[in-house]
DNA sequence: TATGAATGAGGCTTCATTCAT
DNA sequence: GATGAATGAAGCCTCATTCAT
């Protein structure tokens, strides 16, 4: 490997080791000043600005980073190869694991990049065209639910340490089922 | 009424405009300064402060009074005198009604005051006793779940053009029945 | 005097107080900090903020304050009232007297505001008309030298004590005469 | 030639291209970072430090260089073997051709070395003694009249489209006979 | 009680400079 | 010798808060 990559890919880590840092900063404290961050990142405030020009940009690479990882891990989970129900376990599984890193895009969000919810849309459709979905709420009320659901599970259930798995299913069975016991 | 009933009469009807004020633009832009907010009250700064010593004492205000007028309108509903179906659908619609000061104490959320959870939680234990709701998830998580849904509603059916109404029964339904088609 | 007009006072004061400060410190250091400005003023940064809005409206301020105090010393001494030579060394006084507190003016000068140099054309335009002032160099040019000389003889002459009259004469001299010894 | 007389010519020459560089932005904006400064001379900033340990090592290595080369040109000049009036023509001459890298010189002026402004003072002073020279204000204030005057008339010469000679000449007028038209 | 000026702490950003490769 | 990352000291500006009138 050529210098020229090698540093390359450090300043790639270091980029992304920032977006880290300020996910987990901001999702604790939604105003959480530049030096926190850096402070978070174990880096100085110079060099915060020396990969990112200013708080706006990063925080524009922080938004279409967990978008683009939310659309990458939803293309990955092939939801239109398998049926409705099996399509939305993935798709909250892949959100979740995705939320647990990127609470704040679950938050502050502004109007989202489509390519991340046109593929929740998509399944959504499919479900009311086979029956599985209700068709008599609005289909940018359901995205919004299950997203406020999934945002719900992750909150209430992480501080209780239950794993991906249990919050993934939890937030699963009240989109589908609500809250009403099986009979 | 005597001078004096009238001046506290007076003082009492500006803190709640700059309260009602806060509510509005707090909503629109969370990081809202204490000029931005005198300003849509109408009052300049030395006079919002006079009627609160600080900032964190006016947001104080803001959440209590949110949490209060929440819980009285619950209160009033007298939901344990009715069977929880129809409980829950009055307190959503309570909830839905509070609404746009609503948003804002979703969003700062410190640890709510109970008083305002405290029902909700006794609504859904209720519920469980009578086999109405499920039991297989943290109570804590049916009330995250219930308040996530109602901001959900809210956020999509507003800028559609839906009424009370029309969102108080939608977010009933997906909090009960889920997005389940009706068999 | 109304408690309203005696703070318009005040502000009107504070203002033209840190603009003299500004022009004594800038005149020393031309990058001098917004810091440096508001000490020197005896005020903090943030009442320095409170009455211009950045930097560059308080140095857009001190040009045009210069400029205007300028065009009026110099509509005051009337000059088309009188001949030509008498008018120059009216200009010329007028201006040392300015240049002392306002010699940034000279120095970082933008394209200057019409009605200060309008003047100084018109009073070299009539000498030419009289046959006083030399034609076979632009106008521009004349008016350009004889600032630069009066900056000159105020930037070499007060360290040597020299008072505003000594600074003037000499400067009229070496604009009209020119460096040549008298015959 | 040897290697290291080639890379102590390569070396030098950088420098020099350095200099230039930094004579051309610093013209511009007297506040140029040493990034604008780098890019200019079209290497990295790491190269130009190793060049200038830092930025008033390259500031006075800039001013030293105008200085040198005005020292220079006057030298070459000769003006202590011609008459004083033919001196000062060029004096001149030499001053406006030095032209734009002496504009920086006369912003940022500490106070001037000598072996620069000596040869000047020397011209005056001989022009003094043979009665050219009005001895009536200070030698200071006549040096420094005449570097205002080149410099005004550069500045209004060059976006005028006057040549050097042109320039020279005018500079020469204003200076001797001032801008008194000739009887 | 209401007002507008003043304050000072803290945030964002730039930049000269150093360091590891 | 050259490069790009890192640093830390200022600089600019905003804002919650206090004070005098």
């Amino acid at each position: 490997m050529s210098l020229k990559e090698d540093s390359l890919t450090h300043a790639r880590d270091t980029r992304h080791g920032i977006l880290l840092a300020a996910a987990r900063v901001l999702a604790r404290r939604d105003a959480a000043s530049m030096a926190q961050i850096a402070a978070e990142a174990d880096i100085t405030r110079g060099t915060l600005y020396r990969h990112f020009p200013g708080r706006e940009s990063l925080v524009r690479a922080l938004e279409s980073t967990a978008n683009e990882e939310a659309g990458n891990r939803l293309a990955e989970a092939n939801l239109d190869q398998v049926d409705v129900a099996e399509g939305l376990a993935r798709a909250i599984r892949a959100l979740v694991t995705v939320g647990a890193d990127f609470i704040v895009l679950l938050r502050e969000r502004r109007p989202p990049e489509p390519g991340f919810t046109a593929q929740l849309e998509a399944l959504l459709e499919r479900g009311r065209a086979e029956g599985l979905i209700r068709t008599d709420v609005p289909l940018s009320t359901l995205v919004e639910s299950l997203l406020a659901l999934i945002a719900a599970c992750v909150r209430t259930g992480r501080p209780a340490g239950m794993g991906l798995e249990d919050m993934s299913a939890t937030a699963l069975q009240l989109f589908l089922g609500g809250a009403r016991a099986a009979d």
